[in-house]
DNA sequence: CCTTCACTTAAGTCGTCACTTAAGTATCAG
DNA sequence: CTGATACTTAAGTGACGACTTAAGTGAAGG
């Protein structure tokens, strides 16, 4: 079940939800002590955890009475893969472009 | 004038807006011609290119009645190195706690 | 037991997002 | 000039996202 890039990145995209990220890649943490930094409702971060959980980039455990949270390894792979594998495309064709240019130096503008 | 990561990551967070993008990185095309493949109105897919400009991930210029997009090269890096940066940072984390579980065999969990 | 603590569930509000249709505004072709 | 093309602007709708408060559950501590 891993989760698609619309999940992905639409996790990614809200401040409070990289913030919690950033703390979680510094090593697990409880519930109360993600939401202590945010000036918001505990509830509101259980939510937020919910998005990172469903992205597959947290991942959770409840022992007792706290939750401990931590970074699920990996699961930011297929974001990074999907940029990578775009810049490489465009690169890879701005290079052939450039060097096709250098070739030809007159040419108005962009081959067929 | 370079957008946020909130910015940047909500655009890449719908599956239009990317198709766009990866059409773009094979070069450049008119708005009708990026319009055509989608099952929807002109006007929406005008406003996914809005949203992908706001992100700095596209450039479009208008020549006579026709506006030409294309990609704008590095407007993902700010993505590509947030990602990586946070996966270098547990990363590194993890293989300092398995040296240590390695030098110490029968610890129970997580250093203080 | 009886609190306190650490969440959890539920419900509701308000704004934003992804569309739509309808009606413009410039080109450009004949 | 006339009409078709290639967008552009405007306005509206329905769903979803980011919160809130209020009330519940279940483990620990005294």
């Amino acid at each position: 079940m891993t989760p698609d890039l619309d999940t992905l990145f639409q996790a990614l995209a809200d401040p409070t939800r990289r913030a919690i990220l950033e703390r979680l890649s510094r090593g697990p943490a409880s519930v109360s002590d993600l939401a202590r930094p945010f000036d918001m409702s505990l509830p509101a971060v259980v939510q937020h955890l919910a998005v990172l959980e469903a992205a597959g980039v947290v991942a959770s455990e409840k022992v007792g009475r706290v939750r401990t949270c931590r970074i699920e390894p990996g699961g930011l792979s297929r974001a990074e893969q999907w940029i990578h594998e775009r810049r490489a495309a465009w690169e890879q064709r701005l290079d052939r472009l450039g060097g096709y240019l250098a070739a030809h130096p007159d040419m108005p503008e962009e081959p067929k």
